[in-house]
DNA sequence: ATTATTACTTGCCAATTGGTAAGTATTGCC
DNA sequence: GGCAATACTTACCAATTGGCAAGTAATAAT
């Protein structure tokens, strides 16, 4: 039986489309609930990520820090997605990136240990778990060809366009790093885009 | 026995330190030699990928094109490195990316095929594979916050500085797609930095 | 060797983006 | 409700990068 408030959790095994409805049922129970309020932090810079994460409500934000100490935002992370930093949860390094909520969060964490135990017992889940690992990969890549090909406007459009969610939830100056720009050339693109 | 023309690939499995050395003995039959002449490609957009080459002598570029049709440089690579388009390979889909040979290039190459075959005998050889993978994600990684965070002429020092290999082998208009600005741009910017 | 192609540089000007600082609006807190 | 902090906008000007076109240098093809 699959327990009723793990729906969301079953569905992000399912639609990969690569395990049975039986090893997933295996999977389901070892996943924990995780409650994060607001501005509290899933993972810090320096410590060693623990945790494999699938969001059922709220909205996180991956950053980082440059050269100069500036804040950069380098994801943002939505209801049914995963969230995970994958070099320090698969090689046990201390993160170079933050995770922090930006709203109230629940969702269903996995540990290392455990997620290994899974990946040895089930061949169908090592699949997936590559898969999974294969689809960031190539979506880091777009997000990179995006950067390079892409001007600041053109960029701002898409993400509104293909996640207008991350506008709803957060500031602007984060979705401004996230973008390459500063906060300033933000704001004025969007003035820019309005009178059209 | 290991194959003594094997050296490169033995050392490609030893430095990461997960692989004893009567495993990785196991793995290199399965490997066979490849020869890429001056301008042959490796893999040309649209086709899926298989192969995951080591390369021992020689220089490829991989790229792709933008929005206007334009080539854009994604990747070098050098001696001792590994070859690979992670999403057309493991996905088997048509990539996206070419990659092609700079100058005659020499290496081994595996199937998909075998691979699996390895990864699935062998639990240490499983931990190699998602390593190398979870090591190019945070390259990745780190070249995004590269292109975010640093101005054309710093991002051409640290390229020049961390592969100098690159501007032997490749010519400055694929170098600078590569730094995500235009030719004419390269060349103002080495003019400046030589004055210095 | 000559020619054609490709690679690279340079100068000019335009477009894009950044930096600073000030002002307004919004939000959170007591 | 009022105050403080944060978010966002705007205006100004400077720095960075691009686009085009012409020129030179190097390389490849015949």
């Amino acid at each position: 039986m699959i327990d009723p408030s793990k729906a969301i959790l079953f569905s992000f095994f399912q639609k990969h489309g690569l395990l049975a409805t039986s090893v997933i049922e295996e999977a389901l129970p070892c996943f924990e609930e995780k409650e994060l309020y607001k501005h509290s932090f899933l993972l810090r810079e320096g410590s060693v990520s623990n945790e494999y994460m699938i969001l059922e409500t709220g909205f996180l934000r991956a950053f980082t820090h440059d050269t100069e100490g500036a804040d950069v935002t380098t994801n943002f992370y939505g209801p049914g997605g995963l969230v995970l930093e994958p070099a320090s949860f698969f090689h046990r390094t201390p993160s170079r990136e933050n995770i922090q909520a930006l709203t109230d969060s629940r969702g269903w964490v996995i540990t290392f240990e455990k997620l290994n135990m899974l990946f040895h017992a089930h061949p169908a889940f090592r699949e997936f778990g590559r898969s999974v690992l294969v689809k960031g990969f190539a979506a880091l890549k777009e997000r990179m060809l995006f950067m390079i090909n892409e001007k600041a406007e053109q960029r701002y459009l898409l993400l509104l366009q293909n996640n207008p969610d991350i506008f709803q939830q957060a500031p602007l100056k984060h979705i401004a790093t996230y973008l390459g720009i500063t906060d300033t050339s933000l704001s004025r693109i969007r003035k820019e885009v309005a009178k059209k």
